[in-house]
RNA sequence: GGGGUCAUAGGGUAGCCUGGUAUCCUACCGGCUUUGGGUGCCGGUGACCUGAGUUCGAAUCUCAGUGACCCCA
């Protein structure tokens, strides 16, 4: 292992991109644009993330199936607005071998398009309702922006859920659940703290009513979108033919909504939140390696290797992902090693330990040396994954906190941003009407935008729009985006 | 869309101007040494983006292609 030594908030882009390689995650080097290999500490974690986003979905009622990847063109033209939005970053298919496809395929950037075809023909009744299933799937998307491995690539897989209701209430309802299950994974379990925004109209899904996103922030100050929920109203119904015969027998359109956690995106922010100067910092749930012991000999000692072995049966018996380590390594290099890829703990075992009966763990958390009574392990086994759980999160929401600057002026706005930070500030409209503002602000603030109104958080503008001087209406916040 | 820079081992680089098969670090393999925070020494494997041209001879000069990065709109 070579130095690791690249401040996180000084050079987030640097640390980032070594971080990747020396832990072992995403290989870049694959020569196609945008597409990237994930190795198996990745994979491994991105797993961990799949299935928790899957159990909670589960848990609210959805159920999973698989959709082609294919759209023909005349299909994804069906929504206006969304192929307004997806077209100029579909990728298509158009031969067939050596010959021409009669009509050309795109892959999907996402796949409203392709459910919405069948779920026209698997919805007939009110009693299908509510219609709630979701699938993990690749996408693809012809970014012309700058790709970065797992924070913009032009494919990644992605969960996206696709459900139909009665009516506009339990459709929102649904929004809700979204934002909760998000909550739950992203923050509860990965310690991720993010806000969730209502989009401004100008910066919608493609074919939705309202938006809303999940952004985290980055420790260069960049936002970043983990999962965004969008209650599509009958725009999509309308278009697909997506209908019910309702009891008093008359068809119906269904309300829609749709939800799409990108897994890269997701654990990308979790590397950026947690990971430190040494490397990954990784909670107990996704850890490949749970636990590694580290063997100090001084030449040969029986003793030690034997307690080693002894500890490292006792954590598989608990079902532990441990790892004995006793390559030829030298201790130092061992717990380099072991940090870069964010084992949790460390065990310790040498000549001390063994004659007095103790453990030596090093917690990847808080980076502190704990002794324990070797009797005492299965105990302490039991009770640090909560613990490590809870120490990263508050870590992280005490940075995530305390980022926030009022601003009176586009020019303050830059500043602020310019910090690293997110601006607050008084605005005319998240309507149509409030573009034209916002489009002088990025343009004066070299890239910042407007994400939106916090959800659920009632704030009372009391004042002007920073750009046009108009009455106010909203407050929102503005930063520069991945 | 316009402009610029660059392409040498798994990663990072020197050499290019002034043509003679390639430097150093790291990683990797072998041996000895060392082992409570990246031990030291010795030996070894491994590279000039692709194609064409000039030349006795091209990493180096010329042209084309491909790819990457940066700046501006």
């Amino acid at each position: 292992m070579a130095e690791f030594n690249i401040d996180k908030e000084e050079n987030f882009s640097e640390w980032f991109d070594e971080i990747l390689k020396k832990a072992e995650l995403v290989d870049k080097r694959y020569p196609v644009k945008g597409f990237v290999a994930h190795r198996p500490n990745a994979e491994y974690i991105e797993d961990k993330i799949q299935e928790m986003l899957e159990h909670k979905l589960k848990e609210t009622g959805h159920r999973k199936a698989r959709f082609p990847n294919a759209i023909p063109e005349s299909i994804l033209q069906k929504e206006a607005d969304h192929i307004e939005g997806f077209e100029p970053e579909v990728f298509w298919i158009t031969k067939g071998g050596k010959k021409d496809l009669p009509e050309r395929l795109g892959l999907t950037p996402t796949s409203e398009t392709v459910m919405y075809t069948m779920y026209s023909k698997w919805i007939t009744s009110y009693r299908d309702l509510p219609y709630k299933i979701y699938q993990r799937c690749p996408v693809w998307r012809h970014e012309t922006k700058h790709t970065r491995p797992l924070l913009r690539d032009r494919e990644f897989e992605w969960i996206e859920s696709h459900d139909a209701f009665k009516t506009r209430e339990e459709a929102e309802e649904q929004v809700e659940e979204d934002i909760e299950i998000a909550q739950q994974v992203i923050t509860e379990k990965l310690g991720v703290p993010f806000h969730y925004f209502k989009r401004p109209e100008w910066d919608k899904f493609s074919g939705a009513v309202h938006t809303f996103g999940a952004d985290a922030f980055m420790p260069d100050g960049r936002f970043l979108q983990i999962p965004s929920t969008h209650l599509l109203g009958k725009n999509f119904s309308k278009a697909f033919n997506v209908t019910y015969e309702d009891r008093d027998g008359e068809e119906k359109q269904v309300w829609q909504t749709c939800f799409g956690p990108a897994v890269g995106r997701i654990f990308a922010a979790y590397i950026a939140t947690h990971g430190d100067e040494k490397g990954l910092r990784l909670t107990w749930e996704t850890a490949p390696t749970q636990a590694v012991i580290v063997p100090i000999l001084h030449g040969e000692n029986k003793e030690i290797e034997q307690t080693a072995k002894e500890v490292k049966k006792t954590l598989e018996d608990k079902n532990i992902r441990v790892e004995l380590d006793d390559s030829e390594a030298t201790p130092g290099e061992k717990f380099n090693h072991w940090e870069m890829m964010g084992a949790p703990i460390r065990i310790e075992i040498g000549e001390n330990e063994v004659e007095e009966e103790k453990l030596t763990i090093k917690r990847r958390d808080t980076g502190e040396r704990e002794e324990i009574d070797k009797k005492e392990l299965e105990q302490y086994i039991e009770e640090i994954p909560e613990k490590i759980r809870k120490e990263l999160r508050k870590q992280a929401q005490e940075k995530f906190k305390g980022n926030i600057e009022n601003a009176e002026t586009v020019k303050e706005v830059k500043e602020i941003v310019e910090q690293g930070k997110i601006a607050r500030a008084n605005w005319c409209s998240i309507d149509k009407d409030g573009k034209k503002c916002a489009d002088i602000l990025t343009s004066e603030t070299a890239g910042a935008k407007v994400r939106g109104t916090i959800h659920h958080k009632e704030e009372e503008a009391k004042g002007k729009c920073i750009v046009c001087g108009e009455e106010a209406k909203e407050v929102v916040y503005i930063g520069k985006e991945y």
